[in-house]
DNA sequence: ATGATAAAATAGAATTATTCTAAGTTAATA
DNA sequence: TATTAACTTAGAATAATTCTATTTTATCAT
């Protein structure tokens, strides 16, 4: 069962609608690796829905993430990104252009805490952010 | 040379002005281990600088920013969040409380990519969160 | 000390991402 | 096919941040 097929079988299961919007949205994301924005949904959309609206694309971010089916991806200082991934990764950044990329390695055994924080804190998960420069602009020359 | 000293003789060296505004900002960020927002700031100005604007707490922040003398944290999906402290380090965020701690452990040598991406990113840095319910959190109850 | 001036502070408008609202539309079900 | 709760839509509202035009001031040369 593929990306798509799960989420409507969950939308199903939630007595959730199934219309055309929500089915576009969930084609775009469905292994989708550019992080979108809801902006780059919402143009996306645009193509074959003329007529739909923000409101529209951030109802169905929402009712996803609602679902665990999307994660919010934070990175971004001025925007929020989207991930249809859920299956727990990294994230890899280009200093330059922005890009983001996934890792998948799980690196839970090496991220200890010092000792004092480790005894008062209940730890639950981690995510790591690596920066640097994709291997275009590494290529095309400096800023 | 402490902080606030440090910062002086840097905005000193580029020509800036040190206005009483600035100072007061210096001296609410100084050793400020909160992760404050913008509006945090001005709250705390407010008291000793009643006319203080926000303007001038962007730009304040934005100059130190540029400087090199404070860290924007791009943690909450929400706002953004400043951290006076600029050697490298990690975070660590109660996800009921949102409060925000500082981890200073070096885990580069343990965080190294998949070799395929490796060859292709040059990595210039990286950076922990790492998530779970702080001590008071814990303490008091579910949410 | 004083005056000149570039830099900064201020109030408020503008911008941008996101959320809300109210009214019309539709998928799902009986 | 009718019913209805859920959905979509346009546009208003909100909130964080940035911009603008004007006034104020720290700094420096005198």
């Amino acid at each position: 069962m593929n990306y798509t097929e799960n989420i409507i079988s969950k939308y199903r299961a939630h007595g959730f609608k199934l219309t055309p919007q929500r089915l576009a949205i969930l084609k775009c994301l469905d292994g989708n690796t550019s992080h979108p924005t809801a902006e780059d949904i919402y143009i996306e959309l645009k193509k074959t829905h003329p007529t739909v609206s923000f409101a529209t694309v951030y109802n169905t971010l929402t009712s996803l993430k609602d679902m665990g089916a999307l994660l919010e991806v934070t990175i971004d200082p001025d925007r929020k990104h989207f991930d249809p991934n859920t299956t727990p990764h990294h994230h890899i950044i280009c200093t330059k252009c922005g890009s983001i990329g996934d890792i998948f390695v799980d690196y839970s055994q090496a991220l200890t805490l010092p000792e004092d924080v480790g005894a008062e804190f209940f730890l639950t998960g981690n995510h790591v952010d690596f920066y640097g420069l994709c291997k275009r602009c590494r290529t095309k020359g400096q800023v």
